[in-house]
DNA sequence: AACTATTTATAAGA
DNA sequence: TTCTTATAAATAGTT
Protein backbone atom coordinates (compact mmCIF):
# COMPACT_ATOMS: atom_id res chain seq x y z
CA UNK A 1 0.00 0.00 0.00
CA UNK A 2 2.01 2.94 -1.23
CA UNK A 3 3.32 4.75 -4.03
CA UNK A 4 4.21 1.58 -5.74
CA UNK A 5 3.12 -2.19 -5.05
CA UNK A 6 5.99 -4.16 -3.98
CA UNK A 7 7.12 -7.99 -3.92
CA UNK A 8 6.66 -10.27 -1.60
CA UNK A 9 9.87 -10.74 -1.29
CA UNK A 10 12.38 -10.12 1.38
CA UNK A 11 13.22 -6.45 1.21
CA UNK A 12 17.10 -6.18 -0.41
CA UNK A 13 18.47 -3.10 0.64
CA UNK A 14 19.15 -2.65 4.76
CA UNK A 15 18.13 0.48 5.38
CA UNK A 16 14.53 -0.10 3.45
CA UNK A 17 14.58 -3.22 5.22
CA UNK A 18 15.26 -1.26 8.63
CA UNK A 19 12.16 1.41 7.64
CA UNK A 20 9.67 -1.12 6.61
CA UNK A 21 10.10 -3.63 9.66
CA UNK A 22 9.81 -0.12 11.67
CA UNK A 23 6.48 0.53 9.31
CA UNK A 24 4.53 -2.71 9.77
CA UNK A 25 5.78 -3.71 13.14
CA UNK A 26 3.57 -0.28 14.12
CA UNK A 27 0.99 -1.25 11.61
CA UNK A 28 0.53 -4.81 12.92
CA UNK A 29 0.63 -3.67 16.30
CA UNK A 30 -1.97 -1.17 15.81
CA UNK A 31 -3.68 -3.62 14.06
CA UNK A 32 -3.73 -5.97 16.94
CA UNK A 33 -4.80 -3.04 19.07
CA UNK A 34 -7.88 -2.06 17.44
CA UNK A 35 -9.12 -6.51 16.79
CA UNK A 36 -9.05 -5.97 20.85
CA UNK A 37 -10.71 -2.88 21.36
CA UNK A 38 -13.56 -3.57 18.94
CA UNK A 39 -14.12 -7.32 19.64
CA UNK A 40 -12.84 -7.54 23.57
CA UNK A 41 -10.47 -9.94 23.22
CA UNK A 42 -7.33 -10.90 24.25
CA UNK A 43 -4.11 -10.98 21.67
CA UNK A 44 -0.38 -11.13 22.30
CA UNK A 45 2.19 -10.87 19.69
CA UNK A 46 6.09 -11.51 19.86
CA UNK A 47 8.39 -10.77 16.98
CA UNK A 48 12.08 -10.96 16.69
CA UNK A 49 13.41 -8.15 14.60
CA UNK A 50 16.67 -8.81 12.05
CA UNK A 51 18.56 -7.13 14.44
CA UNK A 52 17.50 -9.79 16.79
CA UNK A 53 15.67 -7.36 19.41
CA UNK A 54 12.48 -8.73 20.84
CA UNK A 55 9.34 -6.57 20.23
CA UNK A 56 6.21 -7.42 21.57
CA UNK A 57 2.62 -6.76 22.33
CA UNK A 58 -0.13 -8.20 24.57
CA UNK A 59 -3.41 -7.52 25.78
CA UNK A 60 -3.91 -7.49 28.99
CA UNK A 61 0.11 -8.74 28.84
CA UNK A 62 2.27 -11.34 26.81
CA UNK A 63 3.17 -13.14 29.85
CA UNK A 64 -0.62 -14.16 30.74
CA UNK A 65 -1.38 -14.85 26.80
CA UNK A 66 1.51 -17.14 26.70
CA UNK A 67 0.21 -19.03 30.03
CA UNK A 68 -3.23 -19.27 28.75
CA UNK A 69 -2.19 -20.78 25.35
CA UNK A 70 0.16 -23.26 27.04
CA UNK A 71 -2.38 -24.10 30.05
CA UNK A 72 -5.22 -24.71 26.95
CA UNK A 73 -2.85 -27.36 25.97
CA UNK A 74 -1.36 -29.27 29.52
CA UNK A 75 -3.87 -29.57 32.25
CA UNK A 76 -1.42 -31.28 34.46
CA UNK A 77 1.40 -28.76 36.80
CA UNK A 78 3.78 -31.22 37.94
CA UNK A 79 6.96 -32.04 36.36
CA UNK A 80 5.89 -35.92 36.08
CA UNK A 81 3.10 -34.85 33.98
CA UNK A 82 5.10 -32.35 32.07
CA UNK A 83 6.33 -34.94 29.51
CA UNK A 84 3.06 -35.86 28.63
CA UNK A 85 1.19 -32.77 28.69
CA UNK A 86 4.12 -31.39 26.42
CA UNK A 87 3.73 -34.13 24.33
CA UNK A 88 -0.27 -33.65 24.20
CA UNK A 89 0.80 -29.94 23.48
CA UNK A 90 2.22 -30.94 20.61
CA UNK A 91 -0.01 -33.10 19.31
CA UNK A 92 -2.65 -30.25 19.58
CA UNK A 93 -0.82 -28.17 17.61
CA UNK A 94 0.02 -30.72 15.12
CA UNK A 95 -3.84 -31.26 14.90
CA UNK A 96 -3.94 -27.47 14.02
CA UNK A 97 -1.47 -27.08 12.03
CA UNK A 98 -2.99 -30.35 9.97
CA UNK A 99 -6.18 -28.31 10.17
CA UNK A 100 -4.17 -25.64 8.26
CA UNK A 101 -3.18 -27.52 5.87
CA UNK A 102 -5.93 -29.17 4.81
CA UNK A 103 -8.18 -25.22 5.03
CA UNK A 104 -5.17 -24.06 2.80
CA UNK A 105 -6.33 -27.30 0.30
CA UNK A 106 -9.25 -26.00 0.41
CA UNK A 107 -8.69 -22.49 -0.13
CA UNK A 108 -6.27 -23.53 -3.42
CA UNK A 109 -9.47 -25.45 -4.47
CA UNK A 110 -11.62 -22.75 -4.25
CA UNK A 111 -8.99 -20.57 -6.23
CA UNK A 112 -9.37 -23.42 -8.61
CA UNK A 113 -12.49 -23.23 -9.42
CA UNK A 114 -13.08 -19.51 -9.38
CA UNK A 115 -10.41 -19.67 -12.24
CA UNK A 116 -11.92 -22.24 -14.05
CA UNK A 117 -15.58 -20.40 -14.20
CA UNK A 118 -14.20 -16.57 -15.10
CA UNK A 119 -12.03 -18.76 -18.03
CA UNK A 120 -15.65 -19.95 -19.01
CA UNK A 121 -16.94 -15.96 -18.84
CA UNK A 122 -13.91 -14.87 -20.80
CA UNK A 123 -14.14 -17.51 -23.48
CA UNK A 124 -17.66 -17.05 -23.51
CA UNK A 125 -17.43 -13.15 -24.35
CA UNK A 126 -14.21 -13.90 -26.56
CA UNK A 127 -16.58 -15.77 -28.44
CA UNK A 128 -19.13 -13.32 -29.06
CA UNK A 129 -16.23 -11.22 -30.19
CA UNK A 130 -15.18 -13.54 -32.58
CA UNK A 131 -18.82 -13.90 -34.18
CA UNK A 132 -19.21 -10.46 -34.65
CA UNK A 133 -15.73 -9.87 -36.48
CA UNK A 134 -17.15 -12.92 -38.56
CA UNK A 135 -20.20 -11.26 -39.71
CA UNK A 136 -18.43 -7.99 -39.91
CA UNK A 137 -16.26 -9.44 -42.95
CA UNK A 138 -18.92 -10.78 -44.27
CA UNK A 139 -20.82 -7.63 -44.64
CA UNK A 140 -16.91 -6.19 -45.80
CA UNK A 141 -17.58 -9.01 -48.66
CA UNK A 142 -20.49 -8.10 -49.45
CA UNK A 143 -19.48 -4.60 -50.01
CA UNK A 144 -16.95 -5.42 -52.29
CA UNK A 145 -19.14 -6.85 -54.83
CA UNK A 146 -21.49 -4.32 -55.01
CA UNK A 147 -17.78 -2.09 -55.54
CA UNK A 148 -16.84 -4.42 -58.02
CA UNK A 149 -20.36 -4.23 -59.61
CA UNK A 150 -19.54 -0.93 -59.48
CA UNK A 151 -16.85 -0.77 -61.15
CA UNK A 152 -18.10 -2.98 -63.84
CA UNK A 153 -20.94 -0.35 -64.48
CA UNK A 154 -18.45 2.45 -64.56
CA UNK A 155 -15.73 0.49 -67.04
CA UNK A 156 -18.95 -0.13 -69.47
CA UNK A 157 -19.78 3.82 -69.11
CA UNK A 158 -16.55 4.30 -70.21
CA UNK A 159 -16.88 2.04 -72.94
CA UNK A 160 -19.95 4.32 -73.65
CA UNK A 161 -18.30 8.05 -73.72
CA UNK B 1 -11.13 1.17 5.99
CA UNK B 2 -14.84 0.27 4.72
CA UNK B 3 -17.86 2.41 3.86
CA UNK B 4 -17.58 3.93 7.27
CA UNK B 5 -15.40 5.23 10.02
CA UNK B 6 -16.04 2.99 12.91
CA UNK B 7 -15.58 3.95 16.71
CA UNK B 8 -12.96 2.27 18.09
CA UNK B 9 -15.37 0.88 20.91
CA UNK B 10 -16.52 -3.00 21.49
CA UNK B 11 -18.83 -3.89 18.61
CA UNK B 12 -21.96 -4.25 20.52
CA UNK B 13 -24.09 -6.45 17.65
CA UNK B 14 -23.22 -10.58 18.12
CA UNK B 15 -23.35 -10.58 14.46
CA UNK B 16 -21.58 -7.84 13.56
CA UNK B 17 -19.20 -9.01 15.96
CA UNK B 18 -18.18 -11.85 14.67
CA UNK B 19 -18.25 -11.22 11.26
CA UNK B 20 -15.69 -7.98 12.20
CA UNK B 21 -13.59 -10.46 14.00
CA UNK B 22 -13.44 -12.98 11.18
CA UNK B 23 -12.07 -10.37 8.68
CA UNK B 24 -9.96 -8.68 11.29
CA UNK B 25 -8.63 -11.72 12.33
CA UNK B 26 -7.48 -12.90 9.16
CA UNK B 27 -5.96 -9.52 8.34
CA UNK B 28 -3.93 -9.56 11.26
CA UNK B 29 -2.29 -12.98 10.07
CA UNK B 30 -2.03 -11.51 7.02
CA UNK B 31 -0.42 -8.39 7.76
CA UNK B 32 2.01 -10.70 10.14
CA UNK B 33 3.09 -13.31 7.37
CA UNK B 34 3.51 -10.23 5.23
CA UNK B 35 5.78 -8.46 7.87
CA UNK B 36 7.47 -11.91 8.33
CA UNK B 37 7.90 -12.05 4.30
CA UNK B 38 9.06 -8.97 3.34
CA UNK B 39 11.32 -8.66 6.88
CA UNK B 40 12.26 -12.28 6.98
CA UNK B 41 11.86 -12.25 10.97
CA UNK B 42 9.97 -14.16 13.41
CA UNK B 43 6.36 -14.05 14.43
CA UNK B 44 3.89 -15.32 16.77
CA UNK B 45 0.23 -14.20 17.37
CA UNK B 46 -2.09 -15.62 19.76
CA UNK B 47 -6.27 -14.52 20.04
CA UNK B 48 -8.45 -15.88 22.24
CA UNK B 49 -11.61 -14.85 20.47
CA UNK B 50 -14.86 -13.93 21.86
CA UNK B 51 -16.08 -17.26 22.09
CA UNK B 52 -13.27 -18.77 23.95
CA UNK B 53 -11.27 -20.29 20.75
CA UNK B 54 -7.46 -20.02 19.99
CA UNK B 55 -6.47 -18.36 17.06
CA UNK B 56 -2.27 -18.36 16.24
CA UNK B 57 -0.21 -17.76 13.69
CA UNK B 58 3.43 -18.45 14.11
CA UNK B 59 6.30 -18.48 11.55
CA UNK B 60 8.50 -20.74 11.63
CA UNK B 61 5.70 -22.01 14.34
CA UNK B 62 4.40 -20.45 17.51
CA UNK B 63 5.86 -22.69 20.77
CA UNK B 64 9.11 -21.88 19.07
CA UNK B 65 8.52 -18.56 19.58
CA UNK B 66 7.36 -18.79 22.72
CA UNK B 67 10.04 -20.76 24.10
CA UNK B 68 12.56 -18.16 22.66
CA UNK B 69 10.64 -15.03 24.51
CA UNK B 70 10.42 -16.95 27.50
CA UNK B 71 13.92 -17.75 27.09
CA UNK B 72 15.15 -13.80 26.68
CA UNK B 73 13.58 -13.07 29.83
CA UNK B 74 14.16 -15.32 32.17
CA UNK B 75 17.52 -16.37 30.80
CA UNK B 76 17.79 -20.03 30.91
CA UNK B 77 14.98 -21.56 33.80
CA UNK B 78 14.79 -24.80 34.43
CA UNK B 79 10.74 -24.89 32.64
CA UNK B 80 12.00 -23.50 29.53
CA UNK B 81 15.12 -25.83 29.21
CA UNK B 82 12.12 -28.93 29.87
CA UNK B 83 9.94 -27.75 27.32
CA UNK B 84 13.08 -27.53 25.05
CA UNK B 85 13.92 -31.21 25.86
CA UNK B 86 10.85 -32.33 23.70
CA UNK B 87 10.70 -35.50 21.68
CA UNK B 88 12.01 -34.58 18.20
CA UNK B 89 10.01 -36.44 16.43
CA UNK B 90 7.42 -34.28 17.15
CA UNK B 91 9.25 -31.47 16.72
CA UNK B 92 10.37 -32.93 13.74
CA UNK B 93 6.78 -33.20 12.45
CA UNK B 94 5.84 -29.89 13.00
CA UNK B 95 8.60 -28.50 11.52
CA UNK B 96 7.42 -30.35 8.44
CA UNK B 97 3.84 -29.22 8.79
CA UNK B 98 4.81 -25.84 9.23
CA UNK B 99 6.38 -26.15 5.99
CA UNK B 100 3.53 -27.34 4.51
CA UNK B 101 1.21 -24.52 5.64
CA UNK B 102 4.09 -22.20 4.40
CA UNK B 103 3.95 -23.84 0.86
CA UNK B 104 0.25 -23.83 1.10
CA UNK B 105 0.36 -20.24 1.22
CA UNK B 106 2.88 -19.65 -1.33
CA UNK B 107 0.83 -21.60 -3.65
CA UNK B 108 -2.23 -20.36 -3.05
CA UNK B 109 -0.45 -16.81 -3.65
CA UNK B 110 1.18 -18.06 -6.55
CA UNK B 111 -2.21 -18.94 -8.21
CA UNK B 112 -3.65 -15.83 -7.45
CA UNK B 113 -0.92 -14.40 -9.60
CA UNK B 114 -0.97 -16.94 -12.43
CA UNK B 115 -5.19 -15.75 -12.38
CA UNK B 116 -4.01 -12.57 -12.14
CA UNK B 117 -1.29 -12.81 -15.31
CA UNK B 118 -4.13 -14.83 -16.93
CA UNK B 119 -6.39 -12.41 -16.86
CA UNK B 120 -4.25 -9.76 -17.65
CA UNK B 121 -3.02 -12.03 -21.27
CA UNK B 122 -6.85 -12.13 -21.83
CA UNK B 123 -7.79 -8.81 -21.53
CA UNK B 124 -4.86 -7.86 -23.99
CA UNK B 125 -6.39 -10.40 -26.38
CA UNK B 126 -9.52 -9.17 -25.73
CA UNK B 127 -8.07 -5.69 -26.87
CA UNK B 128 -6.45 -7.06 -29.47
CA UNK B 129 -9.64 -8.26 -30.75
CA UNK B 130 -11.84 -5.15 -30.20
CA UNK B 131 -8.80 -2.84 -32.38
CA UNK B 132 -9.37 -5.37 -35.07
CA UNK B 133 -12.90 -4.78 -35.16
CA UNK B 134 -12.84 -1.14 -35.17
CA UNK B 135 -10.38 -2.03 -38.15
CA UNK B 136 -12.95 -3.82 -40.34
CA UNK B 137 -15.34 -1.09 -39.27
CA UNK B 138 -13.47 1.62 -40.66
CA UNK B 139 -12.83 -0.26 -43.73
CA UNK B 140 -16.67 -0.87 -43.84
CA UNK B 141 -16.52 2.54 -44.12
CA UNK B 142 -14.00 3.14 -46.57
CA UNK B 143 -15.77 1.03 -48.90
CA UNK B 144 -19.41 2.32 -48.32
CA UNK B 145 -17.19 5.44 -49.72
CA UNK B 146 -15.87 3.89 -52.71
CA UNK B 147 -19.41 2.55 -53.25
CA UNK B 148 -20.74 6.16 -53.04
CA UNK B 149 -18.62 6.86 -55.25
CA UNK B 150 -19.08 4.61 -57.84
CA UNK B 151 -23.10 5.05 -57.86
CA UNK B 152 -22.59 8.93 -58.41
CA UNK B 153 -20.87 7.88 -61.46
CA UNK B 154 -23.22 5.43 -62.45
CA UNK B 155 -25.52 8.58 -62.12
CA UNK B 156 -23.52 10.80 -64.27
CA UNK B 157 -22.86 8.04 -66.84
CA UNK B 158 -26.67 7.25 -66.93
CA UNK B 159 -27.44 10.99 -67.31
CA UNK B 160 -24.72 11.23 -70.45
CA UNK B 161 -26.88 8.65 -72.56
C1' DA C 1 -19.77 -14.99 0.47
C1' DA C 2 -19.31 -11.33 -2.88
C1' DC C 3 -19.22 -6.57 -3.74
C1' DT C 4 -17.87 -1.42 -3.53
C1' DA C 5 -17.49 2.91 -1.34
C1' DT C 6 -14.38 4.52 1.88
C1' DT C 7 -11.03 4.54 5.11
C1' DT C 8 -6.51 3.22 6.42
C1' DA C 9 -1.77 1.66 5.68
C1' DT C 10 2.25 2.47 3.52
C1' DA C 11 6.16 2.95 -0.47
C1' DA C 12 8.41 6.60 -2.28
C1' DG C 13 9.76 11.09 -2.23
C1' DA C 14 11.05 15.62 -0.04
C1' DT D 1 14.49 10.74 10.20
C1' DT D 2 9.99 12.82 10.14
C1' DC D 3 6.46 14.63 7.02
C1' DT D 4 3.96 14.36 2.87
C1' DT D 5 1.36 12.21 -0.74
C1' DA D 6 0.04 9.03 -4.32
C1' DT D 7 -1.43 4.57 -4.39
C1' DA D 8 -2.32 -0.09 -2.71
C1' DA D 9 -4.82 -2.70 0.58
C1' DA D 10 -8.21 -3.51 4.25
C1' DT D 11 -12.69 -3.45 5.49
C1' DA D 12 -17.81 -1.58 6.99
C1' DG D 13 -21.89 -1.84 5.31
C1' DT D 14 -24.66 -3.86 1.75
C1' DT D 15 -26.86 -7.46 -1.27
Amino acid sequence: MGRRKIEMVKVQDRSALQVTFSKRRNGLFKKANELATLCDVDIAIIVFSPGGKVYSYGKPNVTSIIDRFLHEQEHGVSSTKKRRSTSRRKTKELEKLSEQVNNGDMELEKEKKKRKKRKYDENEEMKRLKEELEILKEEVDDRKHVVEASSTLMMISNDTF
